[in-house]
RNA sequence: GGGCUUGUAGCUCAGUUGGUUAGAGCGCGCCCCUGAUAAGGGCGAGGUCGUAGGUCCGACUCCUACCAGGCCCA
């Protein structure tokens, strides 16, 4: 029987492709993305765009350091789909990649792998290694980024390093220095006594230490009324600090506003005392064995409690401990905490981030009189003039312990921070460093930059502001606004680009807009390496401080007599300038904003906000006219990725592995607005997705096989399922391409690749088969099939060509004919427009009206979706008894599917469509029958029923139906495959 | 601790202004086909919508608290 089924095979009209059904993504993506070098592609697009309206996307710079992770690799795809989206919608839209190369990491990766021998290392040197340690990884990351298909100007990509980018970023500080936005202050930062240097977070290792924790008397000056006491008490506040050496820097005590206080009175030699401290430290302050009183026995007598708030409305004020005639006053701080201490805290803003914070909220000075080498300067008091900072703790502690303020002292051990180089503990110290001021008004408007950012971030982009996708990026910035203090520039390392500021010899600072902008002209022709090599009056050659109105003594600036200042830029700085060393300088855009910055939620606090602010005070505007954001790419519980859980997946692996497109498919799939769950397990899933997609683009190439649209097209007839394709296929195009343009990729992605699996192949390919199949090569109804699956193939690759640009390049290459005029390369190509006829016909549910029906059945005609609504779920009613019947029939085609109808209209109805619906349930044969009556709510009922004694089967289309036989010349076929034969045979 | 944010079937996503039995695809189970074949098709089983309260005639949807995550701060 196996034979007599196959006698007609070679007179089928088979699918026919070289389009293979393997991927082999790990050897085709190599190879198409060497054709797109090769051809230039990208050059191409350009050119075919040029003088297109403009898109642009301006990317972010990645730090060079490292192989790329699963982040980049979301981030670049997502920026990527962007890219050629806004192309394929017909806009110039160029991309340039960028990195971000200075900084500590990179500095601290050469200095650890010099170890020793980087002391005895010129400075220069250093910065040379950190260049090239960069230029590496960029290379590397490039590479990584262009194998994962990112499209873009690969071939000149921006880097921070730059002598153009460094000239561009001075030139944007010289406009903030112009605003008179730039001004230097103390600030307190970690210190290395050793090396007298500054050190960042991450050059601090945490050593156990020992020190003396002190608790200390601070006698009341003002404001007693604000304690419960009795008269003629001498009063004050108990403070606790680890390190003695900072009192005298002391300026203020932090009380939390809310949380309880209490005044408590013991007897001492010296008389009594009331004591202030937070009610839930009184136990374990005033019951310390160590205490005097504790040691004299005497009693601890509460005398009423009240909030820290009214230690602060009553304006405390207390007599410095350690400076006769000083004075510090309590201020509010809602660090305060009641671990340890006696919730009043010692705050010397010098000496401290935190104290610092809480000064500068409340008008303190940073006071700091400990010097670079550690030791007090002249403006401590005398016994610890000169002395460093270890030996005045004994000093200090000794001092208090005359004056009768010290309560208790004991030897503590705490985890205290350390220079990882030297070994040596560290210091909080002020120091002077640049600031950019936010809220400091200027220009024009008399704005400050905080002001302008908060109004560009509040209003949308249509009115001048930004749109943030999602939405709340806006409330989340905006909040990030109200509180941010000023913007400290300086850094005091070696690899960055460095603060053109230079000293006189009294110290005072040369900076000024012409100042910077002489610099940056030298910069821009020999790098930032010119501000070590060069002499001030080199760098300053042309430059006269008697010219400069921003200079107020041109005498004490002679430029012979200057020296180089020795701080460098944050780093954000530099990338916060690239929307002008950038997208203006190479000319992406005229002027700012662009269209669209894309980086992760944490670039709220990082990129945008450190490229908006350098923007306002530049340019007076915002860079971007849209902020996406996505999120941060998590493991399969939504935990945060780290090596030593070791829960990453290694993107390199997978690409490596799976193919670039099946990763693109992966974030194309995932909503990036919430943080994206990633498994091996989970990309692995989408190579099922991705097979599906491939082989529905197969099919429908095969079928293609000999159809060419321009000499072949027909329109399908108006009751045939080719119709509905149609529908459904423009319904795909306008959902798409709405999902698209608001960036919602993973919506797209699905509406695409359900419509492959559901409306294309297990709907309409399987329902065509059979007259793709059996039909005569040249048969109009097959014509009309081929004409729109040869649409569906081509709409399908062009929709997907943004997020799988490998596969979508290699079908368009096998489409068998292409439309006249379209382009070689599909990303040359123009997304495809929904067709606004088909999509009315789509939405057309005018359901048949019965009532006119009976009265002229001539007119019955319901609207397509109303139509094939109902023809689906006839379809899917029988799907089920069909299902039931394969206990016995095994075989479709071994069945047929019958209608009862009671009324005419039905009648006519079904009997319009029973050809489709055939086709649709892939029965041997469908009918209608006439009953006198249905249940009710039933206007067609629908049966299926055993054909194997019934009807013949037809030995070349294989389906049983009544007509098979009665053909003479081909008694073993069908009518119509008998009629197919002859024709072929007549050729 | 604070700001922003997330939590619907094993997975990825839908779920319109609160309104019948919460949907889809994948995966899974069972079955079919062997003329898309390292393919294709059919049917089916899966959810107390993070938890607990509250408002309401009615809550996945609104409110409160809590739990578990994420980013950024402290």
């Amino acid at each position: 029987m196996a034979e007599s089924k196959n006698n007609y095979k070679d007179t089928l009209n088979l699918p026919v492709t070289d389009f293979d059904m393997r991927a082999a993504l790990l050897q085709k993506e190599p190879a198409i993305q060497a054709r797109w070098k090769a051809d230039d592609l990208y050059g191409q697009i350009r050119a075919a765009r040029a003088g297109a309206g403009r898109f642009i996307l301006h990317d972010g710079p990645p730090y060079a350091n490292g192989d790329i992770r699963m982040g980049h690799a979301l981030n670049k795809a997502l920026k990527d789909f962007v890219v050629r989206l806004r192309t394929m919608e017909g806009l110039d839209s160029p991309y340039i990649p960028g990195w971000d190369c200075h900084g500590l990491p990179i500095e601290q990766k050469i200095l650890d792998k010099l170890a020793a021998k980087a002391k005895q290392l010129p400075a220069g040197k250093i910065r040379q290694l950190c260049a090239e340690y960069a230029d590496g990884f960029v290379k590397v990351q490039s590479d990584q980024f262009q194998r994962l298909g990112v499209m873009g100007e690969f071939a000149k990509p921006y880097v921070t390093m730059a002598p153009a980018y460094e000239a561009a970023t001075l030139d944007v500080f010289a406009r903030l220095v112009e605003a008179g936005l730039v001004y230097k202050q103390l600030k307190p930062v970690h210190w290395s006594i050793a090396n007298r240097t500054a050190l960042a977070d991450a050059e601090l290792e945490y050593e156990d230490r020992q020190d003396e924790s002190i608790t200390v008397m601070f006698a009341l000056a003002d404001g007693a009324d604000a304690i419960p006491h009795e008269k003629g008490d001498t009063l004050a506040l108990l403070i606790w600090t680890t390190t003695p050496w900072t009192l005298p820097a002391n300026l203020a005590v932090a009380v939390h506003p809310r949380y309880d206080y209490v005044a408590v009175r013991v007897g001492l030699e010296t008389g009594p005392v009331t004591l202030v401290l937070a009610q839930s430290r009184l136990e374990a302050v005033m019951g310390n064995p160590l205490t005097p009183w504790a040691k004299a026995g005497v009693r601890v007598q509460p005398m009423g409690t009240f909030k820290g708030q009214a230690l602060i409305d009553a304006g405390v004020s207390y007599h410095h401990p350690l400076f006769e005639g000083k004075r510090g006053r309590v201020v509010p701080a809602e660090y305060v905490t009641l671990e340890d201490g006696t919730g009043l805290v010692h705050t010397a803003p010098g000496h401290g981030l935190e104290d610092y914070m809480t000064g500068l909220a409340n008008r303190l000075e940073v006071y700091c009189p400990v010097q670079a080498d550690g030791t007090f300067d002249d403006t401590a008091p005398d016994f610890i003039r000169g002395v460093d900072v270890w030996k005045a703790n004994a000093l200090i502690v000794e001092r208090l312990k005359q004056n009768g303020m010290l309560v208790v002292s004991e030897t503590i051990t705490h985890s205290y921070p350390h220079d990882w180089r030297s070994k040596t503990p560290t210091i909080f110290r002020a120091t002077e460093q640049w600031f950019v001021a936010v809220d400091k008004p200027f220009g024009p408007k008399g704005q400050s930059l905080r002001r302008m950012a908060i109004t560009a971030c509040g209003k949308v982009a249509d009115e001048g502001g930004v749109d943030f996708i999602p939405a709340w990026g806006r409330n989340r910035i905006l909040g990030m606004l109200e509180t941010r203090p000023d913007w400290c520039l300086s850094r005091q390392r070696a690899w960055g680009l460095p603060i053109p500021a230079f000293y006189n010899e009294a110290g005072r600072p040369l900076l000024t807009a012409k100042s910077v902008r002489t610099v940056a002209a030298v910069v821009a022709q020999k790098g930032a390496q010119a501000w070590f090599d060069c002499t001030p009056a080199e760098l300053l050659a042309g430059y006269d401080p008697a010219d400069d109105e921003q200079v107020d003594y041109p005498a004490e600036f002679a430029v012979e007599t200057l020296t180089r200042g020795e701080d460098i830029f944050d780093v954000w700085f530099e990338s916060g300038s690239s929307w002008f060393a950038v997208a203006m300088q190479r000319g992406l855009v005229q002027n700012i904003p662009v269209d669209l910055y894309l980086e992760g939620s944490d670039q709220h606090r990082g990129w945008f906000q450190l490229s908006l602010l350098p923007a306002l005070g530049a340019a007076g505007v915002a860079p971007f006219k849209a902020v996406l954001t996505h999120g941060f790419v998590v493991d399969k519980d939504g935990k945060k990725m780290s090596k030593s859980v070791g829960n990453t997946v290694d993107v390199l692996e997978q690409l490596n592995k799976r193919g670039a497109d099946v990763l693109r498919l992966w974030v194309a799939f995932q909503n990036y607005q919430d943080d994206v769950r990633c498994s091996e397990e989970l990309i692995a899933q989408t190579e099922d997705a991705y097979r599906k997609i491939r082989n529905t683009l197969r099919f429908a190439m095969g079928a293609c096989g000999d159809f060419d649209p321009a000499t072949d097209a027909a329109d399908p007839a108006n009751h045939s399922v080719d119709l509905w394709m149609k529908m459904e296929l423009h319904a795909l195009v306008a959902d798409v391409r709405e999902a698209y343009d608001r960036y919602e990729f993973h919506r797209a992605a699905r509406m695409l690749y359900e419509f492959c699996t559901v409306q294309a192949s297990s709907v309409y390919f399987s329902a065509v088969k059979d007259r793709l199949y059996c039909e005569s090569p040249n048969a109009l109804r097959r014509r009309a099939c081929q004409t729109v699956i040869h649409q569906v193939l081509t709409t399908l690759i062009k929709l997907l060509a943004p997020i799988i640009p490998h596969t979508a390049e290699e079908a368009w290459g096998h489409i068998p004919h292409r439309e006249v005029g379209e382009p070689a390369s599909v990303h040359l190509a123009l997304l495809p427009e929904a067709d606004q006829a088909l999509l009315r016909l789509a939405g057309d549910l005018r359901p048949v009206n019965v009532d006119d029906a009976a009265a002229a059945p001539d007119r019955l005609e319901g609207g397509p979706a109303w139509t094939w609504r109902r023809l689906m779920e006839l379809r899917q009613a029988a799907l089920i008894k069909l299902e039931a019947l394969r206990k016995d029939v095994k075989n479709p085609l071994d069945a047929e599917a019958v209608f009862h109808v009671a009324s005419d209209a039905d009648a006519e109805f079904i009997e319009t469509y029973i050809r489709e619906m055939e086709d649709l349930l892939g029965v041997g044969y469908a009918r209608v029958e006439r009953v006198d009556s249905l249940p009710e709510g039933v206007s067609i009922d629908v049966s299926v029923g055993d054909t194997r004694e019934k009807y013949q089967r037809c030995a070349r289309s294989w389906k049983r139906r009544p007509d098979v036989g009665t053909h003479p010349e081909y008694p073993d076929l069908s009518v119509r495959d008998a009629i197919v034969m002859k024709e072929l045979k007549a050729r």
